[in-house]
This record gives C-alpha cells, sequence and structure tokens, in this order.
DNA sequence: CGGTGAATTGACACTTTTCAATGCGGGTGG
DNA sequence: CCACCCGCATTGAAAAGTGTCAATTCACCG
C-alpha cells in the first residue's frame, strides 16, 4: 500500500491514538484495492472477514428481499464500514457496492480484534466509531419516520448547503436513484419532490441546485439538529 | 441496592467478565429506582448523565418533533438503553418512558467510562453490546423499508411464536397504540392488518392471538433470518 | 356511577406506488 | 464520426396503500 493512503488512515478518528506497532501490524497484514464502479463488495449474510475502509470514491450499503430492495447508507471517503459485523464475528446485515470507481482498503477482521484486545486507545477509538455509527442509523430511522418525503429532501439539500459552506450553487454528489432510495421513496416521487420544493427556495437543474431563499427551504423542512447534524 | 438486584446485573453480558472490584465501583455508585407507569425517564436533547438498566417493567423509546411522535424500540428485562450516549458522552437521541411500572438500575456515566478505561473485559463487553445494539436497530430500518405493513405485522406475531416457544395462544406483551408505533403504522391500521392476518392462519381476540397455521403466517410474512433473528 | 382512554370500524382524503410514455445523455460498435 | 441503444430522469394517469376523522363499544379506574 501506498505512503500517502497509509498516512491518510494514520489520521482516521479510528487510528490515531493507535499504537505504532499496532498500526503497523494492522497496516502490514491489509490490502488496498481500487474497484470499478458497481461492483458488489460483499452479500449480506457472509461471514466479515475483512473491515473495509473507503479512501476514495463511494460505496452503497443496500440491503434487499423477495424482490425489493434499498440503500441503507453511502459510505464516503475516509470511513470505515462493517465495523459491527467485524467485531462481533457476525454476518453481514447489509451488502455493498461500489457507486463510482473507488480505493478501499481491507484490514483482515481477525487483526482488527487483535488489535483491540492489545491496545486501550483503539478499544477506546472502536467504541467511539462503533456508537456513532448506532447514532447514525438512528437519526436516519428518525428521517424516515418522523417526517414527510418534501421534509426529507428539504433536509437533504440543506445538509448539502452547509456541506458547501453556503455556496449558492451545489450540486447532487451521486445518482438520483440511489438518492431516492436512501431517503425511502421512489425516484418518481423525488423529482416530483424537487419540483415541489422549486417554490420554497431553490431551483433545479439536472443535478445542479441553486438555493434561492434558504429561509423558505427550512420554513417547509424543518431541520431538526437531532436528526441532521452530524455531530452530536 | 437489593442483593438479587446485583447478581442479576452481574449474569448481564455486559458485566459477566467484569473485574470484581470494577463492578464493586460500579455498584455502589448506582442507584437502583421503582418507577410508575407512564413516567418519562429522559428527554431527547439532554445529556447522558446515567447508564440506565431495565430490571424489571417495560421501557418505551421514543422520539418527536413538530407534533409528530413514534416509537424506536420496546426495552425489556435484563438491558441497557442510551449506552452509545453514554459512552460518547453525547445528548440523547430519544426519550425514553416507562410503560408499565418498572425497576430501573442507574449508573453514573462517569463511573462507566472510567471502568471502561481501566478493564479490557468491560471494554470488550461494550463493543459488543454497541455492535449489537446497531445491528438491532439496522433490521428494524430493514423491516420498515423492505416489507410491507401487514408483512411487519405477521413476522412480528412469529417472533411472539418462537419466544413463546411455539405455543398455540400467544399474548400481545403491551398496548397495541405501541405496537403501531414501533412497526410504522397508525393503530387503525394495525387494526386492519391484524383482521387480514386472520385469513392467514391466525385467530385475534383482544391481545390474545391463537397460532392456526403457522406455514400460512409465514408464506405471507415471507421471514427473513437477517430481519428478524435477534441472534445474528 | 360517570369518565377516560384504548380498540375497532367505516368513510373519506391524501400520499405514494405503479405503469406507461417521452426525452435526454453517455457509451458502444459499425 | 455517426447511429444506435441503454439507462436515467421526468411527467402523467390510474391504482394501491396509508393516514385522518368520526362514531361506537368496551374495559378500567377514580
Amino acid at each position: 500500500m501506498r505512503q500517502t493512503d497509509r498516512e491518510i488512515v494514520r489520521d482516521l478518528k479510528l487510528f490515531k491514538d493507535v499504537d505504532a506497532d499496532v498500526f503497523d501490524d494492522l497496516m502490514t497484514a491489509s490490502y488496498a484495492q481500487r474497484m470499478p464502479p458497481h461492483v458488489e463488495l460483499i452479500r449480506e449474510g457472509e461471514s466479515a472477514d475483512f473491515l473495509h475502509i473507503v479512501l476514495d470514491g463511494c460505496v452503497e450499503l443496500f440491503s434487499s428481499g423477495h424482490g425489493r430492495e434499498t440503500s441503507m447508507a453511502i459510505v464516503t471517503p475516509v470511513s470505515t464500514f462493517i465495523l459491527a459485523a467485524t467485531v462481533n464475528d457476525a454476518p453481514f446485515l447489509m451488502s455493498a457496492r461500489t457507486i463510482e470507481s473507488s480505493k478501499l482498503l481491507l484490514i483482515p477482521s481477525q487483526n482488527v480484534r487483535d488489535a483491540f484486545a492489545r491496545d486501550p486507545h483503539f478499544a477506546r477509538a472502536i467504541v467511539t466509531e462503533l456508537a456513532q455509527c448506532y447514532r447514525s442509523v438512528v437519526k436516519s430511522m428518525k428521517n424516515l419516520k418522523l417526517r414527510t418525503s418534501i421534509e426529507r429532501v428539504g433536509n437533504y439539500i440543506i445538509r448539502l448547503h452547509d456541506k458547501a459552506g453556503g455556496a449558492e450553487i451545489i450540486e447532487l454528489p451521486y445518482g438520483k436513484k440511489n438518492l431516492a432510495s436512501i431517503l425511502g421513496m421512489t425516484p418518481e416521487n423525488l423529482s416530483r419532490a424537487f419540483g415541489a420544493l422549486q417554490s420554497h427556495g431553490i431551483l433545479m437543474d439536472g443535478a445542479r441546485i441553486e438555493i434561492t431563499d434558504r429561509a423558505a427551504l427550512e420554513a417547509i423542512s424543518k431541520p431538526n439538529r437531532l436528526i441532521d447534524d452530524p455531530r452530536s
């Protein structure tokens, strides 16, 4: 694996405080790998042989059953996924596939568990990361159960707007089909929601969105710190 | 706190392997408390001063916003809740209230974090518990996004049936209003779903359900290990 | 004994999904 | 280089599912 990748991983909250030799062992055992778009990385029900880290690109976590399929989350750099299955040595609850060409780091699960036992700092970091994953799913669930579809779309745009530092023009980071599934609706409904929001402070043009009236957008979306704030 | 309670807590997976003196410190700092039904224990947004453990009774985790409200989970003995907020020292994402009269054990969050740092066994147990919480929410979310309301109700009954060891007559453990909210629907719709399932292997009588044809119930519910199995 | 709240049922309205048709790119292969 | 095709996005119309409102019954509790 490349030295720059190694430094990127080292800077992750999960690895920042890990002992040098423990970190070395983890990295020595790991594989960095570039994947084309739309490659299935893992399938739900299989066992967790590697902890995955997205170094570059974009990975979709999804789940399916009886002809239906839904996106559960989108993982962007630099984050881990399937940590829970790894530490508990349990089968995946979700499948994963690349959305775009992506660089991944695979760390053997056994090494992760060993490092956990050897290094209290790593243990502490894993707990923090796991707790964040948990809270993130809880927020998604509140988003789904407590909000109408238009509110979900509106708040998604607000988050994008914030992440872009309040830029007037923002761009959807991936296709609307994925986005619709994440937000718990059909692509057709997402289209209509975007349409409806155009009288409430936004202007759509394909994947580009112009924020014309942030106050109006917030008025209809009713953002909530305990759902939308990625910190907290 | 009573000696029997102490032994019950000691037998929890979370505390089974904890060092004796660490466990002593935790218990000395803790409070056991009996609460009447329908008491609000914590409110979302507040900070996590105590890790909560349900020793007896039944606690509802719920969330609200802009006039809407939804149940997120029901915690039954003997389990912890708000562990993630406790270990990360973050604000609650959910509120909690007793459903019935309940006995709770409250452990100061600072003591939990101290014990985590002192005892690797406790650290390991916390990770396992957190990962289980995470996986449990993911399953709930799959249940919501991947299934129709009738399938959700059907699978809920199947789980009850299994928990009761396959008894022909089973009983709903709490009110239908709560159940409806957990399953992501209105009480009216839950009534109709129960009605619809009566031609598929069940017979309702108030809170009592007779399982007349388990195969038919499974045929319409399509149970899935990766959603319904509490282990895994 | 009256009051309160849960559960059930029916009618209705609304949201969401489904199906179908169209237009718009981005690729591939001729 | 262009024609073609495939998948995505959009739009409309119909169908299904779900939520809302209202009325009734029932059990429980003060």
